[in-house]
Order: structure tokens, then C-alpha cells, then sequence
DNA sequence: GTCTATAGATTGATAGAC
DNA sequence: GTCTATCAATCTATAGAC
């Protein structure tokens, strides 16, 4: 007997099949249908289903940017308390670290993930300022911390190299499922430590490349 | 006067809008409007809606693929007359060459790469199916080739470097007004040839890196 | 808060005249 | 090949009883 309310039930229900499916080939009638309860429920919960999606952003992402923040700030300080630059590695460390483990962190997470991996590449403008408005400030300060971090890059290569780096993060928030045919031998969803070691060290060395 | 046939205006006019605002938030009615044609002749010409994006991967990828994978077996073939492997820079450079400079191959060109760089993250089953079936074989070679390239890398290790890679090109592929927000003095839009290298040498280094 | 019922709009697809 | 007209299904959203 799933006793959590009609609100929580929508957002969990609502979390996953937008992230299996998308946002636009997920009626409400498919999530209040799946959430067993009324249809009408959304409208008085929310208001829209693009207020509910809204709301499952605001749910997952906003402690998990300040996370990140947290993280990236706290970089920043010892660095300078140390009177040096920050690094490569840890200025990376600190957005990808909360990130990758954030999957394993509740249920239902690792949908959110999926969902945030896609939100990057969402047709719908609605939804992708939605995300474009909560990310915007963390991506503007790791975009600062590498431009100290990396003194030889110009501002657009550090802004390229950043992107490159998301759309990398990005391969890693994806349900397995959802990936291109893998040849055989391959472990399609590896623990988030060795998956951010891989990761890290890709992406220190691109960075860093001369 | 535009004197192109129904056929090929609903192909351009529809890789536009899919690109634009992606494949569902795209109406069979938007399309035939903009394309000033009639609704039924998207039934008359391909059947229906899933038929006409088919085609549109067709007709640009078709070519693309098999450019990309003579690039590949030239390099493999290049090195084996050499009697040494491929190296990684000529491996990428044989899929990231082609595809970057495809933007400027033709007009509607670019609308089309923005479309593949969505793809890899399409919500509907049945298109990603359709791109997924396309790049297939592709990315098999491409892996085959980098396994070769880096004998010290596990396959696992190989396959997510990959991956890795797939996302940060995917990244380039996008129209600059669907970016995130950007900070001030960066260029959106840089040549192909300024990409490639950025990206080649990003990626080059995050492939060898130990 | 939850429900039924339905409004109001839009969609992909097609039948059939020309 | 092109057109009009329309079907049947789907969608979000809401009014109003309980």
C-alpha cells in the first residue's frame, strides 16, 4: 500500500516517464493513470503539466546545484587560502563528483538524471529554459573557475572545452537502456566512483591539452 | 520562384522545423503551411510522418555514413601498408572531419546536424531506432579502429572514452541558438576547420590520456 | 481534496473529387 | 499529383458535484 501522497506520487510517477519517454509523448492521462489517481489531480496540484515538470526540476536540481556550488566555491577558497590556482582536476571534481553519485542518492534519482541529460538537447523551450535558468549560474561560475584555472586558454576555448566536457557528462547520466548498441564486454552501468574516475581523467587531460 | 518539387521542399522544409523544435512539437500541418503545400501530400509522397523523417536521415545520412566510413577503413588500410597502427588523432579525424565540415556542405545542411545531435537523445523509440539503426555499423568500426589504436585501454575503458567523445561532438552539432547561455567575447558559430581542431585536440588527449 | 464529465483545440491520416 | 473535407483519436485544462 503506497501511502505517500497524491502530490509525491505524481512527481515520482511524473519523474520517470518523462525520462523514459520524454515530456511531450507523456500525457497526464499515462501519469495519473501509472500515480493511480485522478487526472484532474494534476491541474490542482500544479496547475500545468509545465508547472509539474517545474516542480521536478525544482525538487531535484536545487540541492543539487547548491551542492555544486558549494563545492566549486569551496575550491576556490582553499585554493586561495593556499595562495595558488585552483586545479583542472578539482575544479571538475566538484561539479562531477555530486553529480554522478546523486544517482545512487535517493529512488528516483537515477530518472532525474536521465532526465537532466536530456533536458540539454529539449525541443520544447518552455521546458529547456526551465532547466537553461536553474544551471545558468553554476555553469557561469565553472566557466570563471576554469578560465583561472587554465591562464594559457583563451575565454573561447575555455568555453568550448567546457562544452565539450558537458556533452561528455552528459554520455553518463543517461539511462542504459538508452544508449547506442554496445559492443559485448562492456559494463553499461558502471558504479558512479570508477565511472567519475573514467571521467575525470578524460577530461583532465582535454582540458589541460595544449 | 521556388521550383523544387513537393518532394524535396517537404524534405527541406521539414528538416528545418524537426530541427527547430524537434519531431513531435513539429504538426504535419506546420510543415506542408511553411512548405506551402498541401497536408495530404506528406500521406501521397512518404505515408506518414515517421516515413518523411526517415527519409530525411536517409537522404544526408546515407551519404555522410559512407564518407566517414571510407575515411576509417582508409586509415586502418594507410597504417596496415605501413606496417604500424592507426593513431588516435587519425581515427577521430576520420569521423570528426566529415561531420563537422557536412554544416556547410549544402543548404539545410546545418539544420541536419542539429537534428543528429538531438537524435542521440530522441524520447521517441521509433526515430531514435531509425538514427541508432543508421550510425550502427559506424560506430562499431569507430570502436574496433580506437581498440586497435590504444592497446593499454580495456574495451570498457575504450567504449566509454568513446561515449565520452560522442558527447562533447554532439556538442558542436547544435545551432548556436539552442546553447545555454553563453558568457560575453565567445563565438558562437566558429568555422569548421577552428572546431575540428579544438575539438581534435581536446579529445586527443582525453583518448591517450593514462 | 477527489471525482465525473466534458469543453475546446489539435493531431495524423484518409476518402474521394478533380 | 493536388486538393477539400473530414474522421477518429488524442491532448490539456476546467467546471462543478460531492
Amino acid at each position: 500500500m503506497d501511502k505517500s501522497t497524491t502530490k509525491q506520487r505524481l512527481l515520482d510517477v511524473a519523474e520517470k516517464l518523462f525520462a523514459d519517454s520524454g515530456y511531450h509523448c507523456t500525457s497526464l492521462r499515462k501519469i495519473t493513470a501509472e500515480a493511480g489517481v485522478n487526472l484532474a489531480s494534476v491541474s490542482y496540484h500544479f496547475g500545468s503539466k509545465e508547472a509539474l515538470v517545474e516542480a521536478i526540476f525544482e525538487r531535484r536540481l536545487r540541492p543539487l546545484n547548491e551542492e555544486r556550488l558549494g563545492r566549486l566555491e569551496a575550491v576556490r577558497a582553499d585554493a586561495a587560502a593556499a595562495g595558488r590556482k585552483p586545479t583542472a582536476e578539482e575544479a571538475l571534481r566538484a561539479f562531477i563528483e555530486p553529480t554522478l553519485r546523486f544517482r545512487d542518492s535517493a529512488p528516483g534519482a537515477r530518472y532525474f538524471l536521465h532526465l537532466i541529460g536530456r533536458a540539454l538537447t529539449e525541443p520544447d523551450d518552455a521546458v529547456r529554459s526551465i532547466f537553461f535558468r536553474m544551471v545558468g549560474p553554476l555553469f557561469a561560475l565553472l566557466f570563471e573557475v576554469l578560465t583561472e584555472t587554465l591562464p594559457n586558454l583563451s575565454r573561447n576555448q575555455v568555453f568550448w572545452r567546457l562544452n565539450f566536457a558537458i556533452g561528455a557528462i552528459s554520455r553518463c547520466t543517461f539511462l542504459p537502456e538508452k544508449l547506442p548498441v554496445v559492443p559485448p564486454g562492456v559494463e553499461l552501468e558502471p558504479s558512479p566512483d570508477l565511472q567519475i574516475d573514467m571521467l575525470v581523467g578524460f577530461l583532465v587531460a582535454g582540458m589541460e591539452a595544449s
